[in-house]
DNA sequence: GATCCTCGAGTTCT
DNA sequence: CTCGAGGATC
């Protein structure tokens, strides 16, 4: 790097990560993520390493935070409230044990593990044994007077009482919100009509910053204690291990998870271990710490800059970011529903890229308050599934807008109902192509007819070629047909090269962008530039070749007899379709006509038939045409099946269209009866139990060892209840484990299970 | 009419 | 995984 961009690189981060400090420590409202934080803050830390020259006395590496907010009385602390660096993987972590072994000149010496809480730090000042004041960590220097705040919190000991208590004595800790009550909170608020707080760890800060002290009191906030800040005139332990055991004798709560580890494996242990374990517990954990056990070891140490040499935050991947509401878009359900999602400013959660997640329907963006433009916090629910959890209503600027459910449906235009009494808002043209697209999509479903080799996309551009106007029509498609189209498409896109390449008079390095430009069907903002940087491009002039060749392209689909018109996506995926994928899909097609009639009941998408109505449904009549000639009365006396579900049935089944569904399917011989299925010998061993099976099984999937419960006569449940009689738990089980916990439902490992799919009894 | 349970439907990313 | 709604039950 040249001297002069060094300069400005660093000057530029000085000032972010003020400006970040300040909405942090300041105003509470941090705008990034603590991760990306730390990403500036060590990438600043770096280059001053490398360039000690360029190091400022005003530069953020040399204090530790920013000034305290007012409202409190401001506490100097003694002895500086250290922040801890961090690592995020091994490989970090063994360099930093390696730095270690050398200053120590030691191959192998202890270590304290201990849980990160995701709180807020503090120390508590007792004197002769009474607690006469707590602070809160500011910048590290100097913090806020919530000693009156603090009392409130009950694991707090007044005063200690045990021998050899040190004259004046420090003790440090961290402040959490607890999941459960944070969760009852939000409750609450909701209930009460308030916008629900975004994070515990916030409103941990918010609680402890409350000026009236019975509003602090009323919120469950607890405290593990973790680190000596000073003692006077007293015994001191000689190690943090010892430190620990010594809080607990006095009376301090200390983290039981805890641990002393010996080597820097059983510190890599403790970390998997509790990268697995931290959701269930009751608190927010961020990472491990690790401090070297030794005092005087870590005395020799010593600090650099503000951060100790002897410990070390060992971090999660986050699971929890905050990143920008772009906008609310709507899709069109199989149903009709119109379901709002979120489009979110990409960013990294739990180690995915999350740039969308559903939004439920309009009551739950009612109720969380989000708006267009919000900055929210986003998480993965269950480490998976993005969600939005709730806006950051201290970041509002003003410019940030409600969202409105559309008056017409987004795909068809036509007017949508909302039905009273209903969450859901609905598009009720039974020829809105958004909802036979995802008919489409469903009927070949695993589960459905099954037809292997057609995904959503291929079935979209099916749709979008005019191939497949109903769900029947896959059972016409050819071989020919296909790659005949195949074979116009890769026509059109060699024209529309061609004819922007005339109209426009490009040059080579020009068609080479018109070709990445009919290669992908859409354009994120990181690609854009990227192809802008390598062809030396502006992006104004890549849009407008983009539009150019959007353009011919429409014009170039309808001459050549493809279709009126089509999506980009459906080009591209026409045109990698090969001869061998046409014939393992025909193939695929041809085999699904042999599925059960309950696959085929499913598939047909009766709002309110899953596969489980569609067992029971094929169980009582048997036959298609049966089913079909079923009245209202007759369906709803059967168990399981009430008016609602026997009114949708009937009045799909009414619809012409549909019953020409059910005759084209048996033309092309699918089959409307039931085959006889001979009942298994030994289908009582479990029998009327009911199993809920959660996490990932070694020896089997999960649907397999569901249809296993099912065949022994059991039924496989989806939620634990009391009615439970086991729950089988495999890797990385979630919620459930601590639900049968709670409810004392009996669990079963995989071995067990296995023994109990045998024996039909439980340990 | 309230409460529990089960099922359906939609969902993200690698 | 989550939410909503249908069905069963008291």
């Amino acid at each position: 790097m040249v001297e002069a961009d060094l300069r400005q690189r660093i000057e530029q981060l000085r000032k972010e990560i003020q400006e970040h400090n300040y909405r942090y420590h300041v105003l509470d409202t941090p705008i990034i993520s603590d991760a990306q934080f730390d990403a500036l803050m060590r990438e600043l830390v770096e280059l001053e390493t490398r360039h000690p020259e360029l190091v400022t006395p005003d530069s953020p590496t040399q204090r530790v935070g920013a000034a305290p907010a007012e409202g409190f009385a401001e506490v100097v602390h003694p002895i500086p409230m250290i922040s801890l660096g961090n690592v995020f993987d091994n490989e970090e972590l063994r360099a930093w044990h390696r730095r270690v072994q050398q200053r120590l000149e030691m191959e192998s010496f202890d270590l304290v593990c201990e849980l990160k809480i995701d709180g807020l730090a503090v120390a508590l000042t007792y004197e002769q044994g009474r607690f006469v004041r707590g602070a809160t960590r500011g910048d590290g220097l100097r913090g806020e007077d919530v000693t009156a705040n603090l009392r409130t919190i009950r694991s707090i000991p007044l005063t200690v009482s045990v021998a050899g208590v040190p004259e004046r004595l420090e003790v440090r800790g961290e402040v959490y919100f607890p999941k459960s009550g944070f969760k009852k909170l939000n409750e609450e608020r909701i209930a009460a009509g308030e916008p629900p707080y975004a994070n515990p760890r916030n409103t941990a800060a918010g609680s402890l910053r409350q000026l009236d002290p019975r509003i602090t009191a009323s919120r469950p906030l607890n405290v593990y204690l973790y680190a000596l800040g000073y003692a006077e005139d007293g015994a001191i332990p000689s190690t943090q291990w010892d430190a620990l055991a010594r809080f607990r004798e006095m009376g301090f709560r200390t983290n039981p998870a805890n641990a002393l580890c010996h080597s820097l494996e059983e510190v890599q242990g403790f970390y998997r271990r509790w990268l697995e374990e931290k959701e269930a517990l009751d608190f927010g954990v961020d990472g491990v710490v690790v401090k070297v056990n030794r005092f005087n070891y870590q005395q020799h140490l010593g600090t650099v800059g503000r951060e100790p040499r002897w410990a070390i935050a060992y971090k999660f991947p986050a699971t929890q970011q905050v990143t920008r509401l772009i906008n609310i878009g709507v899709n069109v359900g199989r149903t009709g529903t119109l379901n709002p999602y979120a489009i979110l400013e990409p960013v990294n959660v739990g180690g995915a890229t999350v740039k969308m997640a559903t939004l439920h329907n309009e009551d739950d963006i009612r109720r969380k308050d989000l708006r267009i433009g919000d900055w929210v916090v986003v998480e993965r629910a269950g480490e998976v599934i993005p969600q939005v959890v709730a806006p950051m209503t201290a970041r509002r600027t003003g410019e940030e807008r409600e969202f409105k459910m559309p008056e017409r449906c987004p795909a068809c235009g036509e007017p949508v109902v909302r039905p009273p009494g209903e969450a859901a808002t609905y598009c009720v043209n039974t020829a809105c192509p958004a909802q036979f697209a995802r008919l489409l999509v469903h009927f070949v479903s695993r589960g459905a007819m099954d037809v292997e080799g057609m995904g959503e996309k291929l079935a979209l551009a099916l749709i979008d070629a005019g191939l497949v106007k109903d769900v029947a029509d896959i059972y016409s498609l050819t071989r020919e047909q296909l790659l005949g189209l195949k074979e116009k498409i890769a026509r059109v896109i060699s024209g529309v090269q061609k004819e922007v390449a005339a109209r426009h008079q490009l040059s080579n390095a020009q068609m080479q962008v018109v070709k990445r430009l009919t290669d992908e069907a859409l354009l994120d903002k990181a690609e854009a530039e990227t192809i802008c940087a390598r062809y030396d491009l502006t992006l104004e002039r890549l849009m407008s070749l983009k539009g150019a060749v959007d353009g011919v392209l429409v014009e170039t689909v309808k001459t050549a007899g493809v279709a009126e018109t089509i999506e980009w996506e459906s080009i591209l995926t026409l045109e990698k379709l090969a001869a061998k994928s046409v014939d393992n899909l025909m193939a695929a097609i041809a085999a699904s006509k042999q599925r059960p009639l309950t696959s085929v009941v499913y598939a047909l998408g009766i709002r309110h038939v899953g596969y489980e109505t569609a067992q029971m449904l094929v169980r009582h009549f048997g036959s298609l045409p049966k089913l079909m000639r079923a009245s209202d009365e007759e369906l709803a006396n059967i168990p399981g099946i009430g008016p609602k579900i026997a009114e949708s049935i009937v009045s799909h089944f009414r619809r012409e269209a549909n019953q020409r569904v059910v005759e084209r399917l048996e033309e092309v011989g699918v089959p409307m009866e039931e085959a006889a299925t001979p009942r298994e010998g030994r289908a009582t061993v479990l029998a009327g139990m009911q199993i809920v099976v959660t996490g990932r099984l070694a020896g089997m999937s999960r649907s397999q060892a569901e249809d296993r419960i099912k065949e022994l006569g059991g039924s496989a449940g989806s939620s634990v209840t009391k009615k439970t009689a086991y729950l089988v738990v495999g890797e990385d089980a979630g919620s459930k484990l601590a639900q049968a916990e709670k409810l004392g439902v009996p669990i079963l490992d995989e071995q067990q299970f296995l023994q109990l799919l045998e024996t039909g009894k439980g340990p």
